[in-house]
DNA sequence: CAGTGAGCGAGCTTCCGCTTGACTT
């Protein structure tokens, strides 16, 4: 009997194969197998004359999706269908959710199993859990499945038709979609409060007093019994005090009177309170508060931090990284209080095992919380690793320990000092009891927000009590404009509002910002004005669509769906047909929709239209009567910083042309200051006939337009040539792109029209570079050699990730030259050097573990007496191990880290080697089979 | 890499969610 298991990814394969006889073979599905397709390219010839080609469903019969098999999974499937021909039984294993039901039935769809197939489930790898989802098995939930499929379908007639509207409308490659859109509408909201913001500003008191020799501070509150003003008392739309609000509110003037009449006099303690309140710890983070609280701490943007967690999840580390579930598991929970005990002691547990409950709407929960992986915790500093896989580890351990420990107790002590007709108030906090503190306390999204777990100390206060005034200060405040989304509060939003799903929130921010609706200033979003007007666009024409509540609706819809409680087809028939359906209400908008009207974008208190133009957004000005002045607005600037004056100095510039910045020391011809399509940059001289291409420049990076003096322009300009190539008698210039400096030879001409580059490496400084430097790198890649059995060449160059070695070569019976690269080694190699004996020898060298940085061993035995390479002992996700180049074997029982001697390792690699060695024949068939010998060795 | 916004028109762009490798100006 061999049975086939499938589930999603290779690393829980790996897992559960340990938790299964030998007679089961685990393969991943590597996430979805089949998908509508995604463009022309992809849709089979036979739909082609199809009116809905595009959506790839047929609206007109029932929705009908064709489903392709995307490139990209082509290898897999076929990997799958040949495992499965040696399987006399299939058992689907992916995640219990919408689209995990939905991958299983997409799998028997595509692999027409003819033997017996079963469902299973589990929500734990552990023996018992497994064994239990064995016998538990059912069959395939078809509502669910179906409302996987009107999810899709629904995606994709929402996106696929508003998109073209907005290509029609506003420009090209822009898009629209039931997450992505409503992103955008958030922060183009936020933005337009910013934007109408009124600013008020107000003024209080505060006091540094003494008493019994210590200082503290204290804040004016109220003013002849009256509450005095704070920014929360102004309305952010006129700047003024919130009408009805019976608030003091004090000007410069006023302050400064009150604070000469208060400094001598009495100030007496009339009251002191004190409250007692408590602190529980957050719950273990999901993808969504990983992400925030990654984007707080450490400042990793969403993307980083799933890549980083994506190797904790598969080196061992961590628990599944893409989740929506709080929930702990019973071992996570016994690992975590194991961890309090021993490292804090018993105090500071919880009293109670603490389970979490997940609230965020929509959530499907196939997955535990994001947590050390295993039954017992591996401290932070246990797990060897560095850097910022050591910083997320540490950051998750902390957080799933804090979950079962004791809550905080805290005093809050607020004590009232009179002076006169004011009251003053001084503020503490005393931790009581530290608790869960002692590991972990959540960050803010407001930079200003007091921490939690920090004491603010009060000298012993009583009513009575009269402590003396050392200073006393008027403070003027301005009220601040609601802050900007950051990844971190974008993230927190949607998952609040139920958009979007763990495994895309890093790719949603992704998608907008290569949109270019949005910008990333430092950790700000902020919108662009293609955000602008594509959000007013649909605002107007499609509020149904935009409204924070159409995915939850939606939603609410789908687990009907699921549970038999509604069907599917009449949802969507309700969607895009009829009157009000998204078919019909499309072609009304075309027509409805001035083009005029969606291209302009509409700010107060600006006379100019801005506009978004085919080369992006533009100024349009009525300059008199007849004359229309139009001028690009430079990149990086938004809605959000544009204001009358900035314009004004867009439209002067156009009119007077180009800011002359001085002449040219020398030549005496004059420099210019100008925006280009890549942003700013200098100009030597006019271009003319006789000089159609001018000398240029761009600005570095961070460099602001405004100070530009002529010596920098002077600069930037001569970094220029470098000489001429003695050869080739073309000039070699240093110039400064986008990416930083590279060499450049010759000049983009009609006949050259791309010039040889070379980027500057990076332990050469601009200042630095020769023309024979020059030289040296743009001769790359060098030619070393042939390779003596392929015949095939041997080059060295610098590329992507840095200086590399390459073996070019053509595989007998293929057509397609296949190249094997390494990558030189940091301070021994030398690009320009390196010979062919050398790069033959990094070639025969095996590659190194793509993914980061090496595991740290747990103990070095030495070096193996043949090849001279280390023996190391790790820790694996299964056990610890003994490794030798690529060759791993199991620690035998018997045997510790401690006892094993060298001596016994080199055997034991030899008698894997030899084994392997005399299972060469079969051994292509199954990497799998290798490990179960192994495993079965260990167990024995 | 470097100065634009008209209009002609073929053929293309585009969604969300699940997953890992491949990626070397």
């Amino acid at each position: 009997m061999a049975t086939l298991v499938i589930v999603e990814s290779p690393t829980k394969a790996r897992t559960i194969r340990n938790y299964l006889p030998n007679s089961y073979q685990v393969e991943a599905s590597m996430g979805h197998v089949r998908d509508l397709p995604s463009g022309a390219k992809e849709v089979p010839e036979k739909y082609k004359d199809k009116p809905w080609k595009n959506l790839a469903i047929n609206v007109e019969n029932n929705f009908e999706p064709i489903y392709v098999i995307p490139k990209t999974k082509e290898k897999v499937v076929k990997e799958l269908k040949t495992a499965l021909k040696k399987a006399d039984e299939l058992i689907l294993a992916t995640d219990e959710d919408r689209e995990g039901e939905s991958i299983s039935w997409h799998l028997l769809e595509i692999l027409k199993p003819k033997v017996p197939v079963k469902r299973m489930v589990f929500h734990e790898i552990t023996q018992e859990a497994i064994q239990k989802a064995l016998d538990d098995c059912r069959e395939i939930d078809r509502d669910l499945v179906h409302a996987q499929e009107t999810r899709r379908i629904l995606d994709r007639l929402y996106g696929y038709t508003l998109s073209p509207l907005l290509w029609k409308k506003i420009g090209g490659n822009l898009s629209a979609g039931r997450v992505q859109s409503v992103a955008v509408r958030l922060i183009v909201g936020r933005e337009r409060e910013r934007r109408a913001f009124q600013s008020g500003s107000y003024w209080d008191l505060e006091a540094q007093l003494e008493h019994e020799k210590s200082e503290f501070s204290a804040k004016l509150i109220t003013l002849d019994g009256k509450k005095l003003a704070t920014g929360a008392d102004f309305d952010p739309d006129t700047g003024r005090i919130t009408e009805g609000r019976d608030v003091k509110l004090l000007n410069e003037t006023e302050a400064t009177t009150l604070k000469e009449r208060l400094i001598d006099r009495t100030w007496t303690v009339s009251d002191r309170n004190e409250k007692a309140i408590k602190r529980r710890p957050s719950p273990p983070f999901t993808t969504s508060t990983l992400q925030q609280e990654a984007n707080r701490k450490i400042g990793m943007s969403a993307r980083e931090t799933m890549s980083i967690a994506q190797k904790l999840y598969e080196q061992g580390y961590i628990t599944y990284m893409r989740t929506d579930s709080v929930h702990l598991s019973q071992e996570a929970i016994a690992a975590s209080r194991a961890c309090i005990e021993q490292k804090y002691g018993k105090k500071y547990l919880s009293p109670q095992p603490r389970q979490y409950s997940t609230k965020s709407k929509g959530a499907q929960e196939a997955h535990e919380a994001i947590r050390p992986a295993g039954n017992t915790f591996r401290t932070p500093k246990e797990t060897g690793l560095a850097d910022k896989q050591f910083k997320l580890y540490d950051l998750i351990w902390k957080r799933t320990v804090a979950c079962q420990m004791a809550e905080a107790r805290l005093t809050q002590i607020a004590v009232n000092i009179n002076v006169e007709e004011a009251v003053f108030r001084a503020s503490g906090k005393r931790i009581d009891f530290d608790g869960f503190f002692r590991a972990y306390v959540e960050g803010s999204d407001d930079p200003d927000a007091a921490i939690d777990s920090q004491e603010i100390l009060l000298p012993p206060l009583q009513v009575g009590d009269k402590p003396n005034c050392q200073k006393l200060e008027a403070l003027g405040h301005e009220t601040q404009p609601p802050a900007r989304f950051t990844e971190a509060s974008l993230v927190k939003t949607l998952e609040k509002e139920g958009v979007g799903r763990p495994s895309t929130y890093a790719s949603i921010i992704n998608t907008i910002i290569s949109r270019e609706y949005i910008q990333k200033r430092g950790k700000a979003l902020v919108p662009t004005f293609t955000a602008f007007a594509v959000t007013s666009l649909l605002e107007e024409h499609f509020p149904d669509l935009v409204d924070l509540g159409f995915t939850s609706q939606m939603e609410q819809t789908l687990d009907d769906i699921a549970v038999g409680k509604a069907k599917w087809l009449p949802y969507l028939e309700t969607f895009y047909r009829g009157e009000t359906g998204l078919e019909t209400q499309v072609q009304v908008q075309e027509d409805e929709i001035d083009l005029d009207t969606a291209k302009t974008i509409r700010l107060e208190n600006i006379e100019a239209k801005v506009r978004i133009g085919k080369f992006g957004p533009y100024i349009e000005y009525q300059n008199g009567e007849a004359e229309s002045i139009k001028a690009s607005i430079p990149k990086d600037v938004t809605p959000g910083d544009l204001d009358s004056e900035q314009i004004a100095n867009i439209i002067r510039q156009k009119i007077e042309g180009p800011d002359k910045l001085g002449l040219f020391p020398g030549t005496g011809e004059p420099i210019y200051l100008l925006n280009g399509p890549y942003g700013p940059y200098v100009q030597l001289g006019q271009k003319t006939d006789d000089n159609p291409a001018p000398r240029v420049a761009s600005l570095p990076k961070k460099q602001k337009i405004e100070d530009v003096t002529l010596d920098m322009a002077v600069r930037f300009l001569s970094l220029k040539k470098l000489g001429i190539h003695s050869e080739k008698k073309e000039a070699v210039y240093l110039r400064e792109g986008p990416y930083g400096h590279y060499f450049q030879l010759g000049e983009k001409s009609e006949t050259n029209k791309r010039p040889k580059i070379a980027s500057l490496p990076e332990h050469i400084k601009p200042e630095e570079a020769t023309l024979d430097i020059a030289l040296n790198y743009l001769s790359l890649p060098r030619l070393l050699g042939e390779h003596p059995e392929t015949g095939g060449k041997i080059k060295a160059s610098i590329g992507f990730y840095g200086p590399y070695v390459v073996h070019e070569f053509k595989p007998e019976g293929s057509k397609k030259t296949q190249k094997d690269y390494r990558s030189l080694k940091k301070d021994i190699d030398n690009v320009l050097e390196i010979d062919f004996e050398r790069a033959m020898e990094l070639l025969a060298q095996p590659k190194r573990a793509r993914g980061g940085r090496k595991k740290k061993p747990l103990r070095e035995l030495g070096i193996h007496p043949e090849d001279k390479e280390p023996v190391n002992l790790y820790k694996g996700p299964h056990g610890d191990y003994i490794k030798h180049n690529e060759t791993n074997v199991g620690i035998p029982e018997g045997e510790t880290i401690e006892s094993i001697t060298l001596e016994a390792a080199v055997a034991l690699l030899a008698e894997k080697a030899t084994s392997k060695k005399t299972k060469s024949t079969t051994r292509k068939k199954s990497t799998t089979k290798k490990k179960t010998t192994t495993r079965k060795k260990k167990t024995k």
